[in-house]
DNA sequence: TGTCATGTATCGTATATACTACACATCTGG
DNA sequence: CCAGATGTGTAGTATATACGATACATGACA
C-alpha cells in the first residue's frame, strides 16, 4: 500500500511530465499551503493535511476526492452527515456489507438507482 | 432535537428511579471519568466526550453505540475503516441511499443479509 | 555565469480536543 | 441533626491538529 506523500508525489510528476506548473511550489500556492508544508507531507514527514486541504489536492491532481480521502485516513464529513441521520440503519448496512464482494455492492448501488421506492 | 447531554441526563434520571446506583457520581466513576467532567457534559456546557468514553457512556446506560456516537455527532471508527478499505463504493452507496426511505434500506439489508453472493 | 525556480530544513504558532484536580454548597437518609 | 453523598463552579493541563515563516542549498536555462 502506497502511503498518501508517496501517492500524492507520483501523481504530481507524473503530470510534470507534460505540464511544468506542476512543481512543488505552483502546485502548493494553487492549493493555497506553504511548499514547506506540501514537500514534507509528500515525504511522509508530515501527516496528511485537513479534510479541507486534501479536496483541494484531489481537485488540483485530478484524483477522485473519496479514495484521496480515505488515503489520508478520512472519511468525507458529508458521509458522516449521512451516517449520523439514521445511524442504526446505515451502521447495519455497513457492517454487513463489509465482508460482500465489490460486484454485489455494485448491484445493490444499481438497485437502489432504479429502484422505485 | 433533543441534545446529547439532555439525552444523557433524562436517560441516567431515568434509571436512577428504580436504581440508585445511577448518581451521575457513581455513573462518571463507573465509566472512569471525572463527576464534574460528566456535570458539564449532561448540561452542555462541555462538548460531548470522545468516542471511547462516549461508548462506555452507552454500555453503561444502555444505549445503542452508533446512535449515541451519533448524537455526540461522531461514527464510529470501525464503519470508518470499513468506508476508507472501498472508498468510492461506499461513498457512492451511501450518497444513493442518502434520501431513500427507511424501508427501502432495510429492504437492501435483509436482502444483502440473505443474499448468496 | 548569474539568476531564477526548485525542493527542503528548522523553528515556531494558533486552535481544538479531551480531559483532571479541587473546592464548595446543597441535599438526603438514618 | 449531621455525616456522607450529590451536583457543580473554577482553574488548569496534556496532547493532537494543522498549519506558517524564513532561510538555505541545489539545479536548470538563457
Amino acid at each position: 500500500m502506497t502511503h498518501f506523500g508517496d501517492h500524492l508525489r507520483q501523481r504530481r510528476e507524473a503530470l510534470r511530465k507534460t505540464d511544468r506548473r506542476y512543481s512543488l511550489r505552483q502546485v502548493a500556492q494553487r492549493v493555497g499551503i506553504e511548499p514547506a508544508y506540501l514537500s514534507k507531507i509528500e515525504r511522509g514527514d508530515l501527516r496528511p493535511p485537513s479534510e479541507a486541504t486534501t479536496l483541494r489536492l484531489a481537485s488540483e491532481l485530478g484524483e477522485d476526492p473519496d479514495v484521496l480521502l480515505a488515503m489520508a485516513g478520512k472519511v468525507s464529513s458529508d458521509l458522516q452527515a449521512i451516517i449520523r441521520k439514521r445511524p442504526k440503519m446505515f451502521a447495519d448496512l455497513l457492517r454487513q456489507l463489509k465482508q460482500a464482494p465489490n460486484h454485489a455492492i455494485l448491484s445493490v448501488v444499481r438497485e437502489v438507482r432504479d429502484g422505485d421506492w
